[in-house]
RNA sequence: GGCCACGUGGCGGAGUGGUUACGCAGCGGAUUGCAAAUCCGCGUACUCCGGUUCAAUUCCGGACGUGGCCUCCA
């Protein structure tokens, strides 16, 4: 089998492109992580199932420990500052937002985690990386590209002769939408902050230029920077350092094209005085709730624990793989209407596929099958790639499906889906009390051709959310196996 | 106002310059004591108006519509 040539979208070119490593020995990802100040929402769970199927598929192209994803949190923010003074009022404004901090970084593993993602390489955390900001910014002022106006470290764009290529906008159009609240101190109404002052009681450090804190923008560039070059550098290939601090791919969703990324870029190529911080551009689509822009006003605001544990959306809970097939129908790109009939619609093609793989017993080098790996392998076509799933689906359903059913249950499992979450069986350790008393009953019945008797029985259970299914034996003897709504 | 996406059957969602996936729901059949599960089969679409072409849903232009960014935001 030949490994399929990689394609992604790179919206810094706006076209499909080959995907070449820069060393194909570490290959480098960067994905823009949450502001840990509140629960994340299914809109921040798009990016991370995402860029979660991508890091699955380069590991499997490129080998597990050639692949080096990082994952920030961002954990100095002003919206930061506002949580904490508002839930912790009686504590120390560093104690607060620590609390907030803490608890909210801790529901959003476990949220990833529901959703079937891997951890990645590195999830590094901005207060842990300020010296590296500060050199950052220091550089910038050396090169010219940054100054100090009214305590504030600015970044200078017009310093900067091609800003702009990501989002394909240029200052002067900026100007045109007179939307940018122009400040005096600025040179030009887009230069943004790198370093602000902080009050005494806002959390701040100390730096040359102040007691202070981090601009969001700088955050990533530093980061990436460290996790993805300096910490690593020693191990990259003579090729790779051809090309010094630049990595492969980095993501996130749309919205943050500009200013975030737009920013980032310029922070690191003047920094570093390079053509290029990444080389390919990913950018996941936005989504909205049954037809409406998700927003708190309008009271479809859900986040992916609210839909994991409560029963807000749509009456009941969701396990975390139906979200993420949901999340993975439509083209990570694309926009999704995200509803409960969706959800519906992925619970019920994961059970077909649950149900057909049913029985397999997985080694751990089992991998996926190449006909999704193909599918994937161009620019995530992760629906094409589920077609591929319901071939092999329905191979397995078929008599001697044996070798079909094992691989997808590989495939399934290389996906970050479970194999039984909607799906609850005799293997299951959670079979209700009775249950297996009430089929013996029934099938009893059966024997006797009581079918009123049988039939009571299995309505009783159907209440209860178990649906049986009879089947023949080899010998053509009555067999009953059973499944749990959950 | 500027910039960027998108518009496919009841729903989800691929794809293609000519023969029009796939899934769900629906309908019919096989199987079943009856079901469920499974298998087999069937139907309906390419926003509108121009243009290019022997031929456009697919290319070009325009209109309309939806969404996003331009300010914190996945």
């Amino acid at each position: 089998m030949t490994t399929p040539q990689l394609t992604l979208y790179n919206t810094l070119t706006r076209t499909k492109e080959r995907f070449v490593p820069i060393d194909p020995a570490n290959v480098r990802v960067y994905v823009c992580g949450p502001t840990v100040y509140d629960f994340a929402h299914i809109g921040n769970a798009r990016p991370v199932i995402v860029f979660d199927v991508l890091f699955r598929l380069l590991r499997h192209l490129y080998g597990a420990d050639h692949v080096t994803y990082a994952r920030n949190i961002t954990d100095v923010d002003d919206k930061i500052n506002a949580r904490a003074l508002r839930d912790f009022p009686d504590l120390p404004l560093n104690e607060a937002i620590r609390k907030v901090t803490e608890t909210t970084e801790a529901q959003f593993r476990a949220d990833a985690r529901a959703l079937g993602c891997l951890e990645p390489t590195v999830e590094p955390r901005a207060t842990d990386n300020i010296a590296e900001m500060q050199a950052l910014i220091a550089t910038l002022i050396a090169n010219g590209h940054a100054y100090v106006a009214n305590g504030e470290v600015l970044f200078d764009v017009k310093s900067m002769p091609d800003y702009g290529q990501l989002s394909g906008r240029n200052l002067d159009d900026n100007l045109a939408g007179a939307r940018i609240a122009v400040e005096a101190h600025k040179k030009n109404p887009a230069d943004f902050v790198l370093w602000k002052q902080s009050a005494d009681n806002e959390p701040g450090w100390d730096s040359p230029w102040g007691r202070g804190r981090p601009g969001w923008h700088i955050e990533c560039s530093a980061m990436s920077e460290r996790y993805l070059w300096d910490e690593i550098k020693d191990r990259l290939s003579p090729a790779a350092h051809q090309h010094p601090h630049a990595f492969d791919i980095h993501g996130g969703g749309l919205d943050l094209i500009f200013p975030h990324h737009e920013n980032e870029i310029a922070q690191s190529r003047c920094a570093h005085g390079t053509s290029a911080m990444a080389n390919v551009w990913m950018h996941n689509g936005f989504l909205q709730v049954e037809g409406q822009k998700m927003s708190k006003s309008l009271g479809n605001f859900v986040t992916i624990s609210q839909l994991l544990q409560t029963e807000d959306f749509g009456g009941r809970k969701w396990p975390g793989d139906v979200l993420r097939l949901a999340m993975l129908m439509t083209h990570y790109r694309e926009p999704i209407d995200f509803s409960v009939k969706r959800l519906e619609e992925a619970e019920t093609k994961l059970r077909d596929w649950q149900r057909a793989a049913q029985g397999a017993t997985l080694a751990e080098g089992d991998g996926p099958d190449a006909s999704v790996v193909k599918e994937l392998a161009d620019d995530l076509g992760f629906h094409r790639a589920s077609v591929a799933l319901e071939v092999i689906a329905k191979k397995a359903n078929r008599d001697g499906g044996a070798a079909a059913k094992h691989c997808l249950a590989a495939t399934l499992r290389f996906l970050g889906f479970g194999l039984d979450s909607v799906l609850a069986s005799e293997q299951g350790a959670d079979e209700p009390p009775h249950l297996a008393a009430a089929i013996a009953d029934r099938l009893a019945a059966l024997n006797a051709k009581d079918f009123a008797k049988a039939d009571a029985i299995r309505a009783e259970l159907a209440e209860q959310g178990i649906t049986l299914m009879d089947s023949k034996d080899e010998t053509g003897a009555r067999q009953t196996r059973w499944e749990i709504k959950r």
